[in-house]
DNA sequence: TGGATATTACTACCGGAGTAGAAGGAGCGT
DNA sequence: ACGCTCCTTCTACTCCGGTAGTAATATCCA
């Protein structure tokens, strides 16, 4: 059973920047926050790094004088976890009620609604295949 | 436009007491959460409740000794606004891809994905009579 | 009326997220 | 060799969620 992975705001930011690169430096990670209108100090990120690396969350090698650090959770893993949590704290785990507030809650493109039906003729192909 | 209320996980927990019956006392909430498992003693419950609503999520009147809550938060907006949230923090906004992950991450029935058939549907006639 | 009981009010504490300054080391250009 | 710049390390502080004890107060019952 993949255990739950919790991840507060900040972290899953930088978590983010880490799955898009693979890896990234301190300044990296610092400049892509930037560019999505978050003003952190350099070290604010670097200390955020460290914790996170004590708690197992990603890993870091020393390169030159730079340390480089990769993300150890996977970004499917925690999705998941986390998005099944909070539908479970939310509706008590139905799944339907998350999908009607999600669509509710934002504009699609027609586009999106397309691959939402693929998405559900192939669950119910595996359905399907299942039994 | 909805303003976001994000509520933490106990937060959380007492509002779903307050939703389902309207308006509680503390040792309503108390024993509620009780029969879920979580054992909290009298005086966490209170204090949350008045931590609370020195936030304007809920609000008390007094009735003889003891003090009857009522939820400030409508259950609808908060799923909405945490869903939306959660969304965009770990997929950009991309509902398709969270949608993604709670198909994955859940069985499904043959019921619940008739209904997610419907409302997709419905989004869909939706679109079609906005433009 | 006086004591037991239920309820609120006040205060305190812990842990974790988030934030950042100050200090110290390493490398580089000139 | 010197100073500048970039980097890590250490330390500290704030805020909030969660948790609960103790004190004060109201109520009810015998």
């Amino acid at each position: 059973m993949g255990k739950s992975a919790q991840l507060a705001a900040l972290q899953l930011a930088i978590m983010r920047v880490l799955w898009e690169r693979s890896e990234a430096t301190v300044a990296d990670v610092r400049e892509a926050l930037l560019a999505e209108g978050r003003e952190l100090a350099y070290t604010t990120v670097a200390t955020m790094l460290a914790k996170m690396e004590r708690k197992g969350q990603v890993t870091h090698r020393a390169e030159g004088k730079a340390f480089i650090y990769r993300p150890m959770l996977g970004q499917e893993q925690v999705s998941r976890s986390m998005v099944t949590d909070l539908a479970t704290r939310l509706f008590g785990g139905d799944v339907t009620l998350m999908v009607s507030h999600l669509l509710d809650g934002s504009e699609l493109s027609r586009d999106e609604l397309t691959r939402l039906k693929a998405l559900i003729r192939r669950k119910e192909q595996e359905e399907r295949d299942a039994r």
